[in-house]
RNA sequence: GGUCCCUUCGUCUAGCGGUCUAGGACGUCGCCCUUUCACGGCGAAAACACGGGUUCGAUUCCCGUAGGGAUCACCA
């Protein structure tokens, strides 16, 4: 085997976002070219342009760019290269390996219809694949000649050896009446075009294999120089139900998942590369292992469930890693709207500061911005239910007796606080919690938070000492 | 319907003939830690779809059955 480069590519067509199951795709494509010190491409497949947009290309770019699935070279825009398209159609034509056929549209439904009604297999019959009295000034598509006898195999490197006869496929069309290319010759072109030695994509395209790869022998066999590509045809993702993905459950555009459920592009990256491969027992793969230890042979041949509550865990997992500062810039945006004003750099700096415990209790983003509201409101606080009610069990006059007690502390620290409140419950025959609990609704405004004595010591003496004079106020 | 593919705990998976009383993770449940909630720690329940072979021996190999999926356009 000869040492050629690697050449992998990402071939969406922009109908839509970019998904779940692309992005896998995408990301299966790019880490096999790194881990063989190859090159990546990406593909945009607007032949079709009726529904081809600008927002979807927009959006499969940022996607991409997003989950750090940085491609080499120039997008390929494969509308662009119709010509091209165009050129080896004919070359194929004139080689002999392709055919003018005639038939119209709805000639050929009524074939389907013929077809289904006498549960045959509804294929394109050749009608004209050896005429040649091709009548004037008529529009004609051109088709594949393919070959009638024996069978292909292709040695998929995920699926294994799959075999398929020749009498199964029908002579597709290279060339439509109007002269633009079909997606299965555009693919086999522009792939051997852009060098692409391997073949990464989903399970849905392996039927489309066995004729690509007799549109690409044809051409070999007239210029040389077309190799067989290695195919790579991976499983797809399925929803919950095990249905095919809908935007029910998880068939969103990756920029859903940033925007609207607030995760790590690193957490979609790890999850994404657990379904349908894995490495032993390993569940946290950074991006440099996953490099090196990716390949086609640890891909799985089964379809995966989309398994929302595991993306959640592991992004947890990668929130708390993440760097507080760059966890800070990420909510601070959303801090500021929900508090309906611009942050100062107090603002920002005590976010960073309580940014250590407040990832603990998060699992994505949107967790994390609403936890950390409490720090940065403007007295009066507001206080939920759970909040009032443990105000209103509260000993008579509990806060009264704190506030004197904290007025008089001389050292703010974490340690030093949490010894006040033990000697204070100490002193007044109660339980730490009868103390913590009222304190904590009273400056937090709510019955859960992150550990009190570091909400006080981050937020500091004067605004405690004021949301505790608020709280027993309006009590 | 034809063709092709798939089948280990609810889910993602490890397992590539004996190491399996089938391992890990998410989820679930219990316990611990503890000022709350988390985090963390410990533990539990939970799977080789079914039937035949091959073999001294099958979760691992082969064949059926069942179930699931993909695909059959002048869409990609």
């Amino acid at each position: 085997m000869s040492a050629t480069k690697v050449v992998t590519r990402f071939a969406p067509s922009p109908t839509g976002f970019l998904h779940i199951g692309g992005a896998r795709t995408a990301l299966f494509n790019w880490l096999f070219a790194r881990h063989h010190g190859g090159e990546f491409h990406l593909r945009i497949e607007d032949t079709d342009r009726a529904r081809s947009t600008d927002a979807a290309i927009a959006a499969i770019l940022d996607g991409m760019t997003w989950l750090g699935l940085n491609w080499d070279g120039d997008v390929v825009y494969q509308f662009a290269r119709a010509d091209r398209h165009a050129q080896v159609a004919h070359q194929l034509l004139a080689a002999g390996h392709a055919y003018r056929c005639y038939a119209t549209p709805a000639e050929l439904e009524a074939l389907r219809d013929a077809q289904r009604a006498a549960k045959q297999p509804m294929r394109y019959d050749g009608r004209w694949r050896d005429r040649t009295d091709w009548p004037a000034d008529q529009p004609f598509v051109i088709r594949m000649k393919a070959p009638k006898d024996g069978a292909v195999t292709i040695d998929d490197k995920v699926q294994g050896p799959v075999t398929v006869a020749n009498a199964e496929l029908d002579d597709m069309v290279l060339l439509r009446s109007d002269g633009t290319p079909t997606y299965m010759l555009a693919v086999v072109v522009d792939d051997h075009d852009m060098g692409v030695t391997h073949v990464i994509r989903g399970d849905d395209h392996l039927n489309n294999a066995f004729r690509q790869l007799a549109l690409i022998r044809a051409m070999d066999a007239i210029e040389g120089g077309w190799p067989d590509p290695v195919y790579a045809h991976i499983p797809l993702i399925h929803g919950a139900d095990g249905a095919k993905l809908s935007k029910r459950h998880g068939a969103l555009g990756v920029d859903a998942y940033r925007d609207e459920m607030g995760l790590l592009p690193e957490a979609v990256e790890n999850y994404l590369l657990r379904l349908g491969w894995g490495h032993g027992d390993d569940e946290f793969i950074s991006r440099a292992q996953a490099i090196q230890w990716f390949d086609l042979d640890g891909v799985g041949r089964s379809p995966s469930r989309f398994d929302i509550k595991k993306l959640e865990s592991v992004n947890g997992h990668y929130l708390r890693a993440a760097d507080d500062g760059r966890l800070t810039a990420l909510i601070a945006p959303g801090v500021a709207a929900a508090l309906g004003r611009e942050l100062t750099s107090e603002d920002r700096d005590l976010l960073h500061r309580s940014m250590h415990e407040l990832k603990k209790r998060a699992s994505n983003l949107n967790e994390l911005t609403a936890g950390s509201l409490f720090y940065l409101r403007s007295r009066p606080i507001p206080m939920d239910d759970a909040a009032a009610k443990l105000l209103a069990s509260a000993a008579p006059g509990l806060l009264d007796r704190v506030r004197d007690r904290l007025a008089a502390q001389n050292d703010w620290t974490v340690p030093a606080l949490e010894d006040m409140a033990r000697a204070m419950a100490l002193d007044e025959g109660l339980k730490l919690g009868q103390i913590a609990q009222p304190l904590r609704a009273a400056v937090t405004g709510a019955a859960q938070s992150p550990g009190l004595f570091d909400v006080m010591a981050l937020l500091g003496r004067d605004e405690v000492l004021g949301r505790i004079a608020d709280a027993a106020g309006g009590n």
